[in-house]
RNA sequence: CGGGACGUGGCGCAGCUUGGUAGCGCACCUGCUUUGGGAGCAGGGGGUCGCCGGUUCAAAUCCGGCCGUCCCGACCA
């Protein structure tokens, strides 16, 4: 039922006084969300018909590269989690059944998954296999944000591939590469597929597909030929004079002056002249202590950091770079004599720099890396933007991250004991990928991308509706029993048609049609039946398109519309 | 987890400082008028003022505790 006297589309004037995000605002505006608690959300039915558009998308690209479908439980054993090591994890639901049995709320379902096929797969001949679903996913977030952008529970299409090798999987990664790239195509989004960090999945590499937009949460480094993920992005350096080498460093009086602005204001050095010292300690290796260095301009970057160290790490306290360093704000890599693992960032150019001395108020002027201190070089700073990928100048962007995948190895196969037996009879572990997209992710930041200062423009293949027929006039003129005929003749040809049939003004049905962003806007009114022609309006731009004579048959009607839906973005 | 803000009818807000019959706009219901850009007139319905406790003759208002929601940061397969 697609009267819109009859349809539950419950749009506002006002967005929420709490919401921030574009996305947020006009999806509770539109009438297509409304929220439960902290993120937690209602689809309402036009928001879910749009949901369930980006499904069937994903589910297509799926079926075409060999995924099965199935479906498994939110509700799980903690069994397998403890296995995995993933019970810790803070985001993961837990509870307890009447009989005190330990169970969790699925954030995603490797452990079982992999459980499944460790019982069912027992010789490379059942080898590859593609399983996927779309199921709910809860996950105790520290903080939901944006209406469904960063939400507790929401529906996640994740697959997982199983195979005998390492090449297997690798194949099946790029398959599930190239149905990512066709899906995110089909979507009308604009998106990156970006190289990332493999987090707390683990892993042996991953890409991360991001959703440009305002409100995301992400930032990625873009240049020609080039996208990244900041958390994990290199990029060279812009270019910074240093002074000429002296014989040997030279001690300078720095009174008061800790941080890299003042030194270099008063000394009249660019802040890249400067080496900024950041100790830290390894979470694997209480009581060490390792320094990175990275140029004055640079920020040190803590998953590179951490893939660099092989290990998580947390900055050292001031009595630790008191004991084992100098006073905090005047540290520096020289005369350490070993004590101190030294690690030099990659963006550090051969030369002389200006570093902490390790004493009250003083600095070194003059320190050349490997003459004045030894090091190990490596990529942990944070790129930015003036940086350059093969000459190009890199770009920082906010994006969501609406998918990703994820080479997992044996991460989940080992622990779980998923095998097979190969053609002499041994027993390997299963290699596996693991692939998610959310859904719901993809509609906000198409919503996100697409507004305009009227409401939400959807790209035709998530659209609600295809057509927005507004009828003007009261109910019972001849207009509106147009606008009535001409509705059903569009149902009959079977485009979806959602039809304002209320009997309100036409300001009023205007405004809703351009909030719920439809791509075309048919208008029925007494000009209409003047001139013979109904009026056509293109959502995205809010421009005019020839007119469609109101005495087509519908085989007519269907065609022109067709063609004309064909032309839209 | 750290910082900040907010909670009064479906939505947006005022009232709280200085305690005394809970108000405005939109939305909703009825009638009449109106129909190409969020209409007009008249009438009407709807609120335990987040919850619990305290102070007081009297609490939306003052005090205490709790809960909820949002924003920034931390965190985030």
């Amino acid at each position: 039922m697609t009267r819109l006297s009859q349809y539950l589309l419950p749009t506002e004037k006002e967005a929420p006084a709490d919401a921030e995000a574009i996305s947020h605002k006009l999806m509770v505006r539109a009438g297509l969300i409304r929220q439960v608690g902290a993120g937690m959300w209602t689809w309402l039915p036009a928001g879910w018909r749009v949901h369930q558009r980006t499904v069937s998308i994903i589910r297509e690209e799926m079926d075409r590269i060999g995924g099965q479908e199935l479906l498994m439980p939110v509700l799980q054993p903690a069994d397998p989690w403890r296995k995995t090591g993933r019970l810790a994890i803070d985001e993961l639901f837990k509870l307890l059944d009447r009989k005190g049995s330990e169970l969790v709320l699925a954030m995603t379902h490797e452990e079982i998954v992999t459980e499944h096929v460790a019982r069912v797969v027992r010789s490379y001949r059942d080898l590859p296999l593609i399983l996927y679903q779309f199921q709910i996913k809860e996950r105790d977030e520290p903080r939901p944000r944006a209406g469904v952008l960063r939400t507790r529970e929401f529906i996640m299409k994740d697959s997982y591939s199983f195979d005998r090798d390492a090449a297997g999987m690798e194949e099946r990664y790029e398959a599930h590469a190239a149905a990512y790239d066709r899906i995110m195509d089909r979507t009308g989004l604009r998106y990156y597929r970006v190289e990332s960090d493999v987090g707390m999945m683990g892993g042996l590499g991953a890409h991360e597909y991001m959703a440009p937009c305002p409100a995301g949460e992400n930032e990625i480094a873009l240049a020609p030929g080039y996208a990244a993920n900041v958390e994990v992005a290199s990029a060279d350096a812009a270019f910074v004079v240093l002074e000429d080498e002296p014989a040997a460093a030279e001690r300078i009086a720095t009174p008061g002056l800790t941080t890299v602005a003042e030194v270099s204001g008063s000394l009249s050095v660019p802040a890249g002249a400067l080496l900024k010292a950041y100790p830290v300690v390894p979470a694997d290796a209480a009581g060490k202590l390792v320094l990175v260095l990275v140029r004055g301009d640079h920020r040190v970057n803590e998953i590179k950091l951490a893939n660099a160290l092989g290990t998580a790490s947390r900055p050292a306290h001031a009595e630790e770079i008191a004991a084992k360093l100098g006073p905090p704000g005047f540290i520096g890599p020289v005369g350490l004599d070993g004590r101190v693992e030294i690690l030099l960032d990659a963006a550090v150019a051969d030369g002389a720099y200006v570093t902490g001395a390790n004493e009250p108020d003083c600095h070194l002027r003059g320190v050349v890396p490997g003459r004045d201190f030894k090091f190990t070089r490596v990529d942990v700073r944070t790129v930015q933007a003036g940086d350059t990928v093969g000459g190009q100048a890199i770009t920082i962007e906010p994006a969501i991250e609406v998918g990703n995948i994820f080479k997992l190895g044996t991460r989940y196969s080992e622990p779980l004991q998923a095998s097979y037996l190969d053609e002499t009879g041994a027993a390997l572990p299963i290699w596996m990928g693991s692939y998610g997209i959310g859904p719901a992710r993809i509609v906000a930041a198409a919503v996100e991308q697409y507004a305009d200062d009227h409401g939400i423009s959807w790209p035709r293949a998530l659209a609600p509706f295809a057509v927005h027929l507004v009828g003007i006039g009261k109910a019972d003129t001849p207009e509106r029993g147009a606008a009535e005929e001409l509705y059903e003749n569009l149902l009959a040809g079977g485009i979806e048609v959602l039809y304002d049939d209320r009997d309100v003004g036409p300001g009023e049905k205007f405004a809703d049609a351009e909030l719920l962003g439809c791509p075309l806007r048919l208008t029925v009114g007494a000009r209409a039946l003047k001139t013979g022609d109904v009026e056509v309006q293109l959502r995205r731009g809010l421009r005019s398109a020839a007119g469609l004579p109101l005495d087509h048959d519908v085989a007519d009607l269907t065609q022109a519309l067709d063609d004309l839906w064909r032309s839209l973005p």
